[in-house]
DNA sequence: CTTGACGCTACTAAAAATGTAGCGCATGTT
DNA sequence: AACATGCGCTACATTTTTAGTAGCGTCAAG
């Protein structure tokens, strides 16, 4: 079962929703799954596998539900969604695109000094 | 070895900075470490061991290599710490502290309507 | 009564993370 | 000189997670 804030987790005894949350965001495709969701705003299972660079609908489905029972995800009449929840965590998530962009730069910067 | 900007990796074969980024995020540990040495400004490798959790050594070495590739984190005088783009990103990320606590409260309010 | 798309599972193989012990090195103490 | 201490880190065997491939059960349309 997927761990709920308040709960004990693999990475956190204290359950503190922090610890939750970074756990979560740490397993393959979580974030990913989050990012095309918003993006798209709401994709069919094998959609989003296309969109997820042809993850295994193992990993997929597993991620999926994790994502459900984090009330982040829910699965409605035209697909997969984010919740009220999931939206507002993806909108702290947009800066991180500018964020990379620029820090992509700097490693084309010491490709061209050199 | 671990991929930069503009490589492939194993979550995307476009190297779209965004998906570089994801794709470290999302391996156990990197959340973590970040958030660890932005709250405690710099710690030796095994009082980052201790603040996340006794996780092997093993594995946090693998992340700091992974994290020092990319150019986040840096080992320095004092032990590890944030570089300068490492404390620019950790800056994005405080706000998920905010947002896990009122989501955590989604569930402890769910529980007592029951 | 077949075809296609849906969500998803079974099963096996590969990869990642873990746990435990301890190395090699520097610095400090007796 | 000898010993202890703390450092970053590695070796190696085990467990857990992720991946890959095939295909099931359901449903609606043709």
């Amino acid at each position: 079962m997927t761990k709920l804030p308040g709960q004990s987790i693999r990475s956190s005894t204290t359950g503190r929703p922090i610890m939750v949350l970074l756990d979560a965001l740490g397993k393959r495709w979580t974030l990913r799954v989050i990012w095309e969701l918003n993006r798209n705003g709401s994709s069919s299972f094998r959609e989003l596998q296309t969109q997820c660079e042809d993850v295994s609908p193992t990993s997929l489905n597993q991620r999926l539900k994790d994502l459900r029972e984090l009330g982040l995800v829910e699965l409605g009449a035209h697909g997969y969604m984010l919740t009220d929840q999931g939206r507002s965590l993806s909108k702290l998530l947009l800066p991180l695109d500018k964020w990379a962009t620029n820090w992509a730069s700097s490693f084309s910067d010491d490709d061209q000094r050199r």
